[in-house]
DNA sequence: GGGTGAAGCGGACTGAGGTCCGGTTGGTAC
DNA sequence: GTACCAACCGGACCTCAGTCCGCTTCACCC
């Protein structure tokens, strides 16, 4: 992971010109160290001091960039959820397009189950946004809801894509893990209610 | 709040004899202090080390006692959440018993949704301990459970219970009051989840 | 090249959650 | 009443997220 090339936000023309050199760099050297730490010692083990330490920079640096630890652990998510994304956006069917949409629901629900445990301890220490507002995270919805309008449901579409997705979020997972609730019968469970609010009575 | 009568969890004959006197004395103090404390300050505003000062313990005990910060939290949540529980056990129709399943749901949906928004702070401030298996809020999906079965729902129901309050988790509430949805947008669409996890098409 | 100011930087400092361990106390057996 | 021990207590201590402010650097203009 640590050699992956860092996605930059391209600056958008128009916008106000963005971000000083030497604040680009430090912003590309604070999330490659960030990724290089979960990778070592796993999302909990990693203190802001480590990062600007790793990064060679002051720990005010990694605060000003980010805004809190939380920051920096949604976007290392970011950067560990590109990959999926792009699968899901022009990947190969079913989980990317080509296939009937409830395929592709199915498979996106069985993909974003297992990613979400794959990035648990990312997403736990992101804590609020990283579940919810990140962009790479309001993605799913926005896709969902895509889906569900092309399997023709109607109604409020958007709470009913949020709604379809809160049950996969990691705090919820992790509960049901500890009551002894394994992954297939919550993917079960899953694509039962899908069912339900598709409406195939 | 101050003076509401702290409710012990009464000793169960046959467990291991629970408590050390003072240990309870000390659980009984802290919870009052701590239920003070946020009604005076917020959930937000209430440091650990407010919490013994006022019960006049050391802050050790605290700890000892909840377990953390959260533990605390859950603890005066449990609290606020009994009497509402109570109304739901055994309090007027609709939200009680007596009507029939489905407007027991609806009611239940409605003010489950009040609730949580009214106990923002405490359930944020509880985290993830909080939406979650907290003894009060076990209670939530096993009478959603309970609904769902008398409404005759087949499958996976205790899944589907947790899936249909998901969406009512504070966090989400969070997320979509800051992208402009109100309340009764989400209830609404809420109701319409109900609706076609019962199956009424 | 030199001047200017705004943006950025760093690291000492603060505040709060959580831990630890020597001293104390409540309950029980005799 | 006394002896004993396990559970409990307290508060000093540690770690770490987050803040603050004086200093530095970049970018732009003359």
């Amino acid at each position: 992971m640590s050699d992956s090339p860092v996605l930059l936000p391209l600056p958008l023309a128009g916008e106000p010109a963005s971000e000083r050199s030497d604040a680009a760099r430090n912003r590309a050297a604070l999330l490659c160290a960030a990724q290089q730490l979960v990778a070592e010692k796993g999302a909990d083990g990693v203190t802001m001091d480590d990062v600007a330490a790793r990064a060679g920079v002051g720990k005010g640096t990694v605060f000003r960039r980010f805004g809190s630890r939380a920051g920096v652990m949604v976007a290392v998510l970011d950067q560990s959820e590109a990959h999926w994304q792009a699968q899901v956006i022009s990947g190969a069917p079913p989980l990317g397009p080509g296939a009937p949409p409830w395929e592709r629901l199915e498979a996106f629900g069985r993909s974003r189950l297992e990613t979400t445990i794959a990035h648990g301890d990312l997403l736990r220490a992101a804590g609020a946004a990283g579940s919810r507002s990140s962009p790479a995270l309001s993605f799913v919805v926005q896709h969902v809801h895509h889906l569900l309008v092309e399997l023709g449901v109607t109604g409020d579409v958007r709470l009913l894509a949020t709604a379809l997705m809160a049950p996969l979020e990691i705090g919820l997972l992790d509960e049901l893990r500890t009551k002894g609730i394994d992954t297939e019968r919550v993917l079960h469970g899953w694509l039962d209610l899908a069912r339900r609010i598709v409406g195939g009575c």
